[in-house]
DNA sequence: AACTAATATGCACATTAGTGCATAATACAT
DNA sequence: ATGTATTATGCACTAATGTGCATATTAGTT
């Protein structure tokens, strides 16, 4: 249920629609718990039933009406006892590294690109990751709450980097295997 | 849909009941693909209704009678055609990072805490990915199908020691704001 | 004697996540 | 004119995952 949580938190920013959730969930915090914006509408719709969340409408002219969000009294609760609680490891699932676990099994040409494509793909995070860094935490002061999120940033990068370096090393090994 | 995929995979090696694929799932396919004794039960009902596997009870005094699952064509077809389809990216959802990213909302000294512990389950992974490289594959002349789960545990080690250092400097990093 | 672990299978229910679609207006490019 | 992107919300359906329970026997431990 941290996909509630994840909000609330975001929410103890500032007041925000739907919207920029969604928008917020495709970079930031998308970096740590990914949701698609269908799952945020649903899950606010939740929080509001349950209190954690006010929600006003907001008149725009020329497009949909925006609906803003606050997290309330009883959301802050929520979101201090969630602290406390152990966390979960992350639930593991890469059909990438079942692929090689099966590499008798699979055309191994067709294998290489995909751990090519998962290698930029990865090159891609790690290079938006850095442009966050230097744009908003490098040579700055910062409050505690940018701390926070500058260490998760930096484990972010760092795992980035080895995982693009382990990518690389598979393609060497495969190409000796296939010859 | 590749918990289908890893199990048939599990079962090109040879013909195993839902018990052995559970046991399996906790061990080395279960590093990449984690599924648990429910899924893989209820999974395996599937491709038996799929005719991707035929399954006979084999009669047993004492205990249940197990029930061994032999991949049939069909199934080794939909294998081969799975390892040409495009993997996605694994879908991101850590608690503890979110945590890191809500720091100004949390209890710093529980978090350490919480850091400390997720780092002993990656010092046990590590351990345990070491074992199985020492004993199965160190100083052994290799199959080809070896050779890919050799790259893959490869990578699982790289990634576990990075996960370490990481989470080490975060504790580092969390004292130096906390003081 | 009672408890625990291992072997072996699975159902029922609840929660969470993903896919596809629907609506509606503006701005900008082709 | 037509298409595409942005802003903005959300439903319906399907698929995947997790939780708790149920059954049944043997072997070993406290």
């Amino acid at each position: 249920m941290a996909l509630a949580e994840a909000i609330l938190v975001c929410l103890t920013d500032r007041p925000m629609s739907g919207y920029d959730l969604a928008k917020t969930f495709d970079a930031s915090i998308g970096f740590f718990w990914r949701a698609s914006h269908q799952q945020v509408y649903r899950e606010l719709a939740r929080l509001r039933d349950k209190g954690l969340v006010e929600s006003k409408e907001i008149e725009q002219s020329g497009r949909p009406n925006r609906i803003v969000h606050t997290i309330t009294e009883a959301g802050e609760k929520i979101v201090h006892a969630w602290s406390l609680k152990p966390c979960r490891m992350p639930s593991v699932k890469d059909e990438l590294l079942v692929k090689l676990y099966a590499l008798d099994h699979v055309d191994i040409a067709v294998l290489r690109e995909q751990l090519e494509l998962r290698t930029d793909q990865h090159r891609a995070k790690l290079t938006a990751y850095q442009r966050i860094k230097e744009k908003f935490y490098d040579g700055k002061t910062l409050s505690r709450a940018q701390k926070g999120k500058l260490i998760a940033l930096t484990m972010g990068i760092s795992n980035e980097r080895e995982v693009i370096r382990a990518l690389e090393q598979a393609v060497i090994s495969l190409g000796e295997i296939d010859g």
